[in-house]
DNA sequence: TTGAATGATTTGGC
DNA sequence: GCCAAATCATTCAA
């Protein structure tokens, strides 16, 4: 992990006895005994104490030669070597010479490593997690994701809101990993780090790392953790998807309608046989009536027009039942005052109109396609086509298409 | 387990 | 954007 870098001899002092070609490490440092022993006038070493310019390129030598044997040397010599060469007056010299060549090579071949732009899959991934509320100030987001993609995509039957308390509940505890996880993570990065920053300065006493040279390391540290972290990221994304698939997955979660809701639903659709095309109002009117969104309203109009196209002789009984239940409503009403929802059918104009009794038989049994609406082309009394200009509708005004 | 019922989605036309 | 038609996927009763 840590290298030590070459020294090619282009530092300040090249020339001047420091030059170190083409060996690391203590090749590089031989160079500089035998330079500095080259001129040191046949330096003896051992001098120490002296005022001159003879006598310090004296000290240098000695301290090289000390550097080169001290590995031939017992541990316990080797460590009294160090104390003395640590504790010697010229050592902090040589020490910032050696930091400043190191730092100028080692510069230049990693400046093109630095400053690399954030990983683009980093950011899709901490966007997702804040988007579905792992990551960050925990707002309900996801729970508020689970009901906003139900309702748009139609699927809030009412007893939704336990599945959500569980889908919250799930998320809750992914989001509790996630953190506790990453909380892991950070931790360990941070005590490795500082291991490490500690290591490189206890080694700082016996080589040259520059404080430039501790930051890479720290930066390198960083990255490795942070890749770690992606993985974490990308898993509990994994998860999320899946738990998001599971809850909220319309289809998967089709719940029928309750009684009173088809009831209301195919009331208003068999007293307006001739036209079951309710208005973007009765829509939403039926909608809240029903407990259901607009847009399932809409399906379920879809779905029974063309259920009942395709086979009338099958809703002939329930058509009857309907018809006979709205008329007997009608004609209470015109006894008693109008209760709207006495039927289920609410605010609606049920009139007991023409529509109502296109749905009962007649006498001898017989029933024709006009009768109970549809025309033998298969169209909706009314409604020659679905882009028609003229509202569908015969007893309701007004026509949002 | 099976088949009918049913709500949702997709596709194509307008 | 709404609709018809086909289809899918799930629920539910036998």
């Amino acid at each position: 992990m840590l290298q030590q870098q070459p020294l090619t001899g282009n530092g300040p002092s090249n020339g001047r006895g420091l030059g170190m070609s083409g060996h690391p490490g203590m090749h590089g440092l031989n160079s500089v005994h035998e330079a500095s022993q080259h001129r040191s006038d046949g330096g003896n070493p051992g001098l120490e104490g002296t005022e001159n310019g003879h006598e310090t390129r004296r000290d240098i030598g000695d301290i090289l030669q000390q550097i080169m044997t001290i590995t031939d040397q017992s541990l316990d010599e080797a460590q009294a070597k160090k104390h003395a060469l640590n504790c010697h007056r010229m050592k902090p010299a040589l020490f910032s010479v050696l930091c400043e060549i190191k730092e100028k090579t080692g510069l230049s071949m990693r400046n093109a490593q630095e400053d690399e732009p954030q990983d683009p899959q980093l950011v899709r991934l901490d966007n997702m997690l804040l988007a579905e509320g792992v990551a960050g100030p925990e707002k309900g987001g996801g729970a508020a994701a689970a009901v906003s993609a139900a309702t748009s995509s139609g699927g809030m039957s009412p007893d939704s809101s336990l599945e959500h308390s569980d889908y919250k509940s799930k998320l809750s505890q992914i989001r509790s990993i996630y953190h506790t996880e990453l909380e892991k993570y950070e931790q360990a990065c941070t005590e490795f780090t500082t291991h490490v920053m500690n290591l490189l300065r206890e080694q700082s006493r016996t080589r040259p790392v520059t404080p430039r040279e501790i930051e890479r390391m720290v930066a390198i540290i960083h990255r490795k953790f942070s890749s770690i972290q992606t993985q974490l990221k990308q898993s509990t994304c994994e998860a999320v998807m899946i738990l998001r698939s599971r809850f909220l997955d319309a289809r998967r979660k089709r719940r029928n309608f309750s009684k009173q809701a088809t009831e209301v639903l195919n009331e208003y659709f068999y007293s307006h046989l001739s036209n079951p095309y309710p208005s973007e109002e009765a829509k939403e009117e039926l909608a809240k009536q029903c407990g259901i969104t607009v847009s399932q309203v809409s399906n379920w109009f879809g779905n029974k027009r063309i259920r009942y196209k395709k086979n009338i002789g099958k809703f002939q009984e329930e058509a009857n039942l309907y018809a006979m239940k709205t008329a007997l409503g009608a004609r209470q009403g015109d006894d008693s005052p109008h209760t709207p929802n006495s039927t289920g059918s609410g605010s609606f104009s049920l009139s007991g109109s023409a529509d109502l009794f296109l749905g009962v038989p007649p006498v001898n049994g017989e029933q024709s396609t006009y009768q109970m609406g549809l025309q033998a082309n298969g169209n909706w009394q009314g409604r020659n086509s679905p882009r028609s200009g003229n509202s569908p509708h015969s007893d309701q005004s007004d026509n949002s298409d």
